[in-house]
DNA sequence: TCCTATTTGTGAAAACCTTCACGTACTCAG
DNA sequence: CTGAGTACGTGAAGGTTTTCACAAATAGGA
């Protein structure tokens, strides 16, 4: 399963997922050719990382003429794995779960919630944006009987965060993207991501009171 | 203004951010010291790294003994400029501006909202987590007049993104947390930091049909 | 007061990532 | 078919960040 890809960094991949945005713009555009100097002007990076990026994957563009739009964005589709649909469980319909539950964008990225879980017996059996909430003691149950999704999304307060992260991963789940700002201890079967949007208003407030006297760009 | 920092890399300043939430909490437990590898590895870093970090900024530490926690903490949050109150303004009260709102950690970490614009004649004139919400029109004057916030939070539809942001820059707002999927483009007079959640599922689906060969770690 | 154990602060080395520069291969016009 | 032009793919150079390893400094106990 693992491919022998000999140490692609990080960072290579989140570009892809940059270029493929930038990519389907195109191609909704109408446009089938596009030079690595044209769409890094688009993605703001410099048009030989572009290159460098690809070449970790294959070979994809043709000498003396460019890229071939569509083509390239299935590639990166397929490279990232996103050309298909994933499923997406919710564990915490607050007020930021609800709002991510009827995100839009995630639909249009090929991300689907087919389940949500809390244990507020208000909220427990209600349908928000067309998912049925079910109490998270159900969870497991549900995920080895069905297993309904592949990713699961963390939105519960701080203090739950660590014991619903284990019973995801107990129930079978491999992958978990964690909104709370707690650090979760799950060990290497599972991949998580974490998204903390304070940092960035950290970031921000450094900005202004310094004036921004920060050395690399580093990518969204 | 501009501190003759001899180049300080952007991901040490983002890390400053994720030393001081650690510290934070090791303060809330009583404790007094702590030393580099036990902050490390709370942080998930490398030991060597946390010092280089704080010796971009200072000495902070005693030799034989590691650093006080309660007065390194202070001194990171001046260092971030986080040692003060910051007041947001949001744009687009949505599912996301919404729970924006509502979402209890940025008061933890002393960002408050002051103002909320929407142009829905129905969302206008509500109260939203103890915020008003004006129309997007009043914005500028608002700002003008009374500059009830210094950070834009942009919550709005794609389409309307760079206008908004036009609008924000042009009323004197200087920094803004863009959650749309949009590249702002406002020259470098104001400060943008993207969120965009989809990147982080991104990564994880190439991790999970990959098995994850990513080299670096790259904080949040 | 002195000695040992500990931990910081920091040059130097290593690892990593980005950019350059150019050979190669392809396109397209004539 | 040919040749000029173009743009990819990639080794090498350059730059940045991380890690190592150790001297310097301090704590704390005897």
């Amino acid at each position: 399963m693992n491919q022998k890809d000999p140490k692609i960094p990080k960072i290579a991949v989140i570009r892809m997922a940059l270029y493929a945005k930038h990519l389907g713009l195109l191609d909704n555009q109408g446009i089938r050719v596009v030079s690595s100097v044209e769409l890094a002007d688009l993605c703001g990076v410099n048009p030989a990382q572009i290159r460098k990026d690809l070449a970790y994957f294959g070979q994809f563009g043709t000498r003396g003429l460019g890229y071939p739009v569509p083509e390239l964005s299935l590639s990166i589709k397929k490279i990232l794995g996103t050309n298909r649909i994933w499923h997406l469980g919710l564990v915490g319909v607050g007020n930021l779960g609800r709002a991510l539950l009827r995100h839009s964008q995630f639909a249009e990225q090929g991300f689907v919630f087919t389940a949500a879980f809390d244990l507020d017996p208000q909220v427990v059996g209600t349908l928000v944006s067309g998912v049925k909430v079910s109490h998270v003691d159900q969870m497991k149950r549900m995920i080895r009987e069905r297993s309904p999704f592949d990713i699961g999304v963390l939105a519960v307060r701080p203090e739950e965060a660590q014991s619903v992260a284990d019973r995801l991963k107990d129930s079978g789940i491999r992958a978990i993207l964690n909104f709370t700002p707690m650090v979760l201890a799950l060990g290497p079967d599972v991949y998580v991501e974490n998204v903390d949007f304070t940092v960035r208003l950290h970031l921000l407030c450094y900005s202004m009171t310094h004036g921004s006297d920060v050395t690399q760009q580093h990518p969204r």
